[in-house]
DNA sequence: AGCGGGATTAGC
DNA sequence: CTAATCCCGCTT
């Protein structure tokens, strides 16, 4: 008889090497730029569903004013003072809840926020970080936990994205000279992300698509 | 106890 | 450009 396992649309897991505590506790650009193109897997009720990162935003606290850690630990911020390859998940304007990846050694209060999402199997649109979990079911019931399967994890399947571009982080103004500058924002170039790509990149984007199609 | 603000989003 | 919405962190 056929086992049940994958039945009744539940999905299975991508096939894939999942990432554990000493792939998050380098260096977190580091981190941050390899991240891009991995899968977040998230499973629920025997469901599985994930999509792929194509956007996320390093945090180099506590010395980066834009980071919440800058300003010490509180209960809301303690996970980011944690041990590495845990989750750390804040409530942000009341409604939204942003998703980060807790980096370096415990004591080393660096994250990195995933920003988009490629939606994958069962993962309906999700253009931006307060959407991408909710279209993920992701809250603070997660905060804290550690990133393995089940219920939060990533996958490295394989892919490599032929490129990765640098940005300025998003909506870090207030921060000031130079972290709202540092071009600690990494992007895959396409569609999905939460905020298009400065226009030269826009372009050179174009041209890789358009080349990868063919003549024609 | 009160107050101000935010690693966002949708809508005008 | 601004409202929505509420938890958190700091001040009183």
């Amino acid at each position: 008889m056929a086992p049940d396992a994958g039945d009744r649309g539940l999905g299975e897991r991508p096939a894939g090497r999942v990432l554990g505590p000493e792939f998050f506790v380098r260096d977190t650009l580091e981190v941050a730029r390899e991240l891009c193109g991995k899968l977040l897997v998230r499973e629920q009720d025997g469901q599985v569903r994930y999509g792929r990162l194509v956007e996320l935003e390093a945090y180099l606290g506590p010395d980066d004013l834009a980071a919440h850690s800058s300003r010490g630990r509180t209960p809301r911020t303690s996970v980011m003072f944690g041990p590495p390859g845990h989750a750390y998940v804040y409530l942000i304007y009341g409604q939204y809840h942003c998703l980060n990846f807790v980096t370096r050694p415990e004591g080393q209060p660096q994250a990195i926020l995933v920003r988009a999402l490629e939606p994958g199997p069962g993962v309906g649109r999700c253009g931006g970080p307060g959407l991408l979990t909710r279209a993920l079911d992701i809250d603070r019931r997660l905060n804290g936990i550690p990133l393995a399967p089940p219920p939060l994890y990533v996958v490295d399947d394989g892919f490599r994205p032929e490129r990765v571009v640098q940005t300025p982080r998003v909506g870090v103004e207030y921060s000031g000279v130079p972290w709202a500058e540092e071009p600690w924002r990494f992007c895959v170039p396409g569609l999905f992300l939460s905020r298009r790509l400065p226009a030269s990149e826009e372009v050179r984007a174009h041209r890789v698509q358009q080349r990868a199609r063919g003549p024609r």
